[in-house]
DNA sequence: TGACTTACTGTATATAAATACAGTACCCTC
DNA sequence: GAGGGTACTGTATTTATATACAGTAAGTCA
């Protein structure tokens, strides 16, 4: 089963509300709805988004203006794909109404700051399940709470290592014991924090 | 070339609305924007909205919630976060020519076919690289060669594991030892296989 | 016949959200 | 060292818009 049945008039307000957001770029106010359609109350609109939630073609946040969301086949993956919640058993296929949330690589989801990414060379994270070739997500900024993966620049190169309090001093240390161990300051040449390890991404070959 | 150069900040939330839009179907309200990038006034963002209309990004409607209109050719890389390619040594800011790529999760990086996240529980894929809460990004495939991870619905769990080839005997394999193998074929309830696993997302806390 | 759903009109109220004005701080550059 | 642009905080006001309640009318199901 997919989404159940619309009438002539759900139907023709889904194809308005669709056509609004691909022209707009934001979704009809409800009086900006009625217009379109010739009402001249707002009650009938609102039946109508009520069935076409209820049916599970669009998502409203109450009180919010503007706040219609279209669900459904035709939106494209265009940007974050869709998290699957629960996986019902026996599906076929997966359902839509599954899809709540969505994951995405940007200011939004990773919160203020300037980002990058960085590519990691070797295996002196593998402990922390950081791998030789996966992006680290870093946001910039020069200090960090002991405990964070930072990435530091050593001389030339860039590398990721956890922020360590020993006592009074603060070091960068590998995940991996064969390596050695950094003091933060009194060190040649000195590392300097680059920012902190906020994300991974891993591409499957 | 045709639009003006953005500062920082007026890209950010350029980024913000393109991903904001994508993931809702509506514009932000000035206060949403607000609330994300952690302004405790509404001026800020109105600023740059001027800013950006001003440099030809976005139209508003004046008075009208959330009419916010994305101009300018579609950017690909709206979401993307710059990948950092070599650190020069020394430097003090990361310099903008550095970024050379960006990192994003759309169709364009993943390729074709319909993708969906699944959040990872439980450790048995851990000597994979992959932990418990990791986001595994799947590929929607009923079918794949044998070794590659693959998501696979068992009953009602969905769960992460390697495809392997035994003699003639296709199997679910965990990374982890402790788990048993699961023959893919003859066994109560049969596996089905949902996609392939093509990438991997861990946000850090 | 009556209950139920769809499809609206009409009026009133509450509020989310845009706007406005005043001010601070930090660059630039001329 | 004055002037302009960027990047905000803080408070107050207005309004576009959502919601609520009370109806009417036609079709359908049992």
């Amino acid at each position: 089963m997919g989404l159940s049945a619309l009438t002539d008039r759900q139907q023709a307000l889904l194809d308005h509300l669709a056509s609004f957001v691909a022209k707009q770029g934001y979704a009809p106010s409800l009086q900006e709805i009625a217009h379109a359609f010739g009402f001249s109350s707002l009650q009938g609109v609102k039946d109508h988004l009520k069935a076409l939630e209820r049916k599970g073609y669009v998502r409203r946040r109450p009180g919010q203006r503007r706040a219609i969301t279209l669900m459904g086949p035709p939106r494209p993956f265009a940007n974050g794909i869709p998290i699957l919640g629960r996986v019902p058993a026996g599906t076929p296929q997966l359902a839509l109404e599954q899809y709540d949330e969505r994951l995405t690589l940007d200011t939004a989801t990773l919160g203020p700051g300037r980002h990058f990414a960085l590519q990691v060379k070797g295996d002196s994270m593998i402990h922390a399940g950081i791998h030789d070739g996966d992006y680290v997500i870093v946001r910039q900024q020069d200090t960090a709470e002991p405990g964070a993966i930072v990435v530091a620049l050593l001389g030339e190169d860039a590398t990721v290592k956890y922020l360590r309090r020993r006592g009074r001093q603060v070091r960068l240390e590998a995940a991996n014991p064969a390596y050695r161990p950094i003091p933060l300051h009194g060190h040649v040449p000195a590392p300097k924090i680059l920012g902190r390890v906020v994300g991974l991404y891993r591409a499957f070959r």
